[in-house]
DNA sequence: GTTAAGACTGGAAGCGCTTCCAGGTTTGGC
DNA sequence: GCCAAACCTGGAAGCGCTTCCAGTCTTAAC
């Protein structure tokens, strides 16, 4: 069914013909090799130029071994959650290191069974040299299958309790305690939090800068609901934290998203925000901007951590030396806080 | 730097040779071909499974000459668009058709010259078995390369001026005549169109639509202004029409982004929505359920999009026969219209 | 008891490239 | 003018798998 133009590809061994040397020659300036003397290398150069020589990546990878491809593998119960803005900038960040390079990205959406066990197969079957991993829960199995698999590995984010050698990080320790810090730098000291699922590393992070920020300003932590960053959950914790604790005076939500929530909830229990309520969010992935009123947040360029992460590989891959590296955080105020 | 755990995989060879029968045995058990005695069968998979054998892909790539991997291109100028959720519901739909085959996702986004140009070797180096591509521009240059790379290829999308010959496409213009429809029916009879760019096929498909709507029902098309899908867009088409056509009493935006700017620039004008205006957009995909009134629209699935896209390519691949489709799009009622 | 049609099997020739090696040529320092 | 060191070169051996082919061995029909 394929259209037929597909006129063979002309191999090395032709164009080593035409250029009157060996194969091996002809390889070596393919490669940029040295001990080329100039007549060959210009005798090869015009075979390739005339026969639109184009070497063939799979031989050329069975020789070398190397694929020249890397992986992204994204874990998740809920395929449906990939369609968050937040995995398009990833990718977008990914695409934008592997550009400069002739490393191609090949997308792998482990969520479930199935598909980790593609996954699986896929290392160990040395179909990519190298491989990115997110949204990893703690105990996802896909880490040991990493290990196993013994390619290079970075993580973007951690997976809570297990360290990797390799991964790239937003500060999100940092960054709640940023956001907590500009609460209480607005005088509010009946600060609560809605906090991410405390199963995940950035959950547990941004719940832990919230308190260390309090602590350290001598507030104690006024009150806590756990979400799992959606805004439905946002919108419940928001109703629960104001049945405990009518008087609060300000809340920090691990992401943007269960701020929008908390945001409806306290419009509708007719606090007005910021005047009665302050909030911040976490994320700044577009949503921000268009909540009622616009969100003051902490901003992470997931786009830097895509890109971070690649160069890290890269470096991994290259066999050069390299390190771990946490992103900072900022505060963007808008009207919120 | 990689770690270290990378004990050498055993070749087919050292199956062979455990089982004690030749390579060629080994290989016909491996690949479920005919003409194998149970004893030779049950010896190679004994050896396999004692030695963990798995076969290396790109060995196995270069001998059938089939990758395992297929691509999927996006084409756009800005990059950062990919971000909307829009491509995530895409790879969604691709991903879930690829989990039940042995291929694997590659991901290009050819926005730059750079990425045009490295998608260009991909394909003519034979990295890949086939291709689908998405958000082309009339004249993308990605469709001769495609074209002259005689790969198996479907388009996401028509391109304008150019029907390929497999895609899979929504069905924009009914959608858009449905939209009108609706509008018509709800006793409307100024009702404008806010558009999204004439120059792609979806823009022009959407536009037709509402054109046709509006004259079988003997009306005539009361105004117009072309968008870009965005959100932006929408707010300054619907100024404009709102100038022009002081008394429109609908409008049918071509995206939900452009019908939330709509939606905005209409509360500020004082006009409610649906009383004064109804209005009604085009996706489906999120944002219309937050905007204010939730959003009338039109709902196409996108993952189903990427889903028949791929499932045409493996047909394609696999060189069986197959057809190009268009999807139903179908009328989701909500509070603007 | 033949014999022809199948069923198996292993050898060998690829797939298209890289790379080691041994031999042959140049250099340049003295 | 001599010799070691450096430079070039092509042959050949891989990389790990599939597949064609020519044999050998069964089977079963007559």
């Amino acid at each position: 069914m394929a259209t037929d133009t597909t006129r063979r590809q002309p191999t090395l061994d032709e164009v080593a013909a035409r250029a009157g040397v060996s194969r091996s020659a002809a390889s070596r300036v393919l490669n940029k090799a040295p001990h080329v003397s100039r007549a060959t290398r210009d005798a090869v150069e015009r075979a390739i130029k005339e026969l639109g020589y184009l070497p063939n990546r799979t031989a050329r990878a069975l020789a070398t071994r190397q694929t020249g491809i890397v992986a992204l593998a994204i874990s998740h119960d809920d395929p449906e959650l990939f369609a968050d803005p937040f995995f398009g900038q990833v990718i977008v960040g990914v695409s934008s290191a592997l550009e400069e390079t002739d490393l191609h990205l090949l997308l792998c959406l482990a969520s479930s069974g199935r598909g980790r066990s593609r996954l699986t197969n896929l290392l160990n079957t040395r179909g990519v040299d190298g491989i990115m991993l997110m949204a990893l829960r703690g105990d996802d199995p896909l880490t040991h299958i990493v290990r196993r698999a013994g390619l290079p590995a970075v993580y973007g984010g951690r997976p809570l309790h297990f360290t990797p050698q390799w991964y790239v990080d937003s500060d999100n320790l940092g960054g709640a305690r940023l956001a907590t810090e500009h609460l209480i730098g607005l005088g509010r000291t009946r600060i609560v939090t809605v906090t991410g699922e405390l199963g995940t590393e950035v959950g547990a992070a941004r719940y832990r800068g919230y308190r260390e920020a309090m602590i350290m300003a001598g507030l104690t932590p006024y009150g806590m609901a756990e979400g799992d960053f959606t805004e439905a959950s946002g919108a419940t914790a928001m109703a629960t934290l104001l049945d405990d604790h009518p008087d609060l005076d300000a809340v920090f939500a691990a992401s943007d998203n269960m701020a929008a929530g908390a945001l409806r909830v306290l419009s509708e229990a007719g606090r007005s925000v910021p005047a009665d309520v302050a909030v911040v969010g976490f994320d700044d992935l577009g949503i921000a901007e268009r909540t009622n009123p616009p969100l003051t947040t902490v901003h992470q360029s997931i786009q830097s951590l895509g890109k971070e992460m690649t160069r890290v590989l890269i470096e991994l891959i290259a066999g050069r030396e390299t390190a771990s590296l946490i992103l900072p955080t900022r505060l963007v105020r808008r009207d919120s806080a």
